[in-house]
DNA sequence: TTCATTTTGTGATTTTTGTCACAGGTTGAG
DNA sequence: CTCAACCTGTGACAAAAATCACAAAATGAA
């Protein structure tokens, strides 16, 4: 039997069966109880996580607050890209929102299997590539959104959104307060 | 004499001389008069370009008014992914904003150099990182900052912008009213 | 189950931003 | 140089959202 993980490599880009194989042997599951903390501010960002169950949220924190930056649900890939890159300390933290299980790929073992496979380091391109696009038509909803559309827009387009993250921490995600987020709820 | 485009690839990711060589072949710059459409809506975009001078935009059109999604200046490289990855019709435009410099790198050559040298291949996996970073700390923008503080924040991170934009479209980048942003304009 | 903690709802009010309308400036083509 | 087309500034007003304060509800740990 093939685990969704497999799957989801194989959509993203076609490799071989040995260098699946390859991949798929550089990681394993690994379970989060709720709250716990993967990567906290200040710390250098390790490794790439592959969400199986449940979910991990991206935030930093401005003047106290906690801002949200992403929801990785599941067959989500996350990670905190600049500080893995630079091996600069993170500006954000990375937590499970739930009981989570995660597949960890570290940045070691990934730079040295895209060393050893031009397939894997095509996967890797791929998946930046998909990932890209996301964050960019994500970017967009606020230019062309107030806040009350963008409430809509996730109606439509990520109810998910709704029913696991609460208010309040959707609400920074949103872009606006949470007593906006609130109101929006109950209209129409 | 070493250009620039030769000096940015190699701050991007080390290439052997070879591999750069490869590279540099591929393109060459192009001359473009101001105004002038590189990609409409609906068409299948096929390249990747790197301004040389002169800038780039890209947006969309909204019940006929124009959202500009991005500014790419010397130095910068910019494609419209979304259709670039997909062969899908875009959804947005691409125009020149000044009389422009460009180097044009086709889809069909980039995957042919891709497969011909993993070393480009990382490249490109390099530059779409790099992409990636500053794509998530731009949307991060709209979820801290109200219009006034993201003028505040453009006037002191990137004051090129309100030299070379004008103020209409830098309306729609920065997610606001023309009238908003001409008024934040004249305060202290 | 109970109680403290956290989250959510709501009213009152202020502030910010958007919208509309139009005048004055600027620019570039001819 | 001239004029049309476009861009910018500005006032008046409307609408939306933020802020503040607090009550109600939900949650979870003991």
């Amino acid at each position: 039997m093939t685990g969704i993980l497999e799957t989801k490599i194989k959509s993203i880009a076609n490799l071989s069966p040995e260098a699946l194989d390859l991949l798929m042997a550089s990681t394993r599951p690994k379970p989060l109880e709720k709250g716990r903390i993967l990567l906290r501010e200040g710390e250098v960002c390790k490794t790439v996580y592959y969400v199986e169950k449940g979910y991990l949220r991206t935030y930093f924190t401005k003047e106290g607050n906690e801002i949200n930056t992403r929801f990785a649900f599941e067959n989500d890939f996350v990670t905190e890209l600049k500080s893995l890159r630079s091996a600069a300390p993170s500006a954000y933290w990375i937590q499970a929102g739930e009981k989570t299980v995660v597949w960890e790929f570290t940045k070691e073992k990934l730079l040295e299997l895209y060393r050893q496979s031009a397939e894997i380091e095509s996967f890797g391109r791929n998946l930046l590539e998909q990932m890209l696009v996301d964050q960019e038509e994500h970017g967009n909803l606020f230019r062309i959104y107030s806040p009350a559309e963008r409430y809509q827009h996730i109606v439509r387009h990520s109810p998910h959104l709704l029913q696991r993250i609460s208010l309040s921490q959707l609400s920074s995600y949103l872009g606006m307060a949470r007593e906006t987020l609130s109101r929006l709820r109950k209209k129409p």
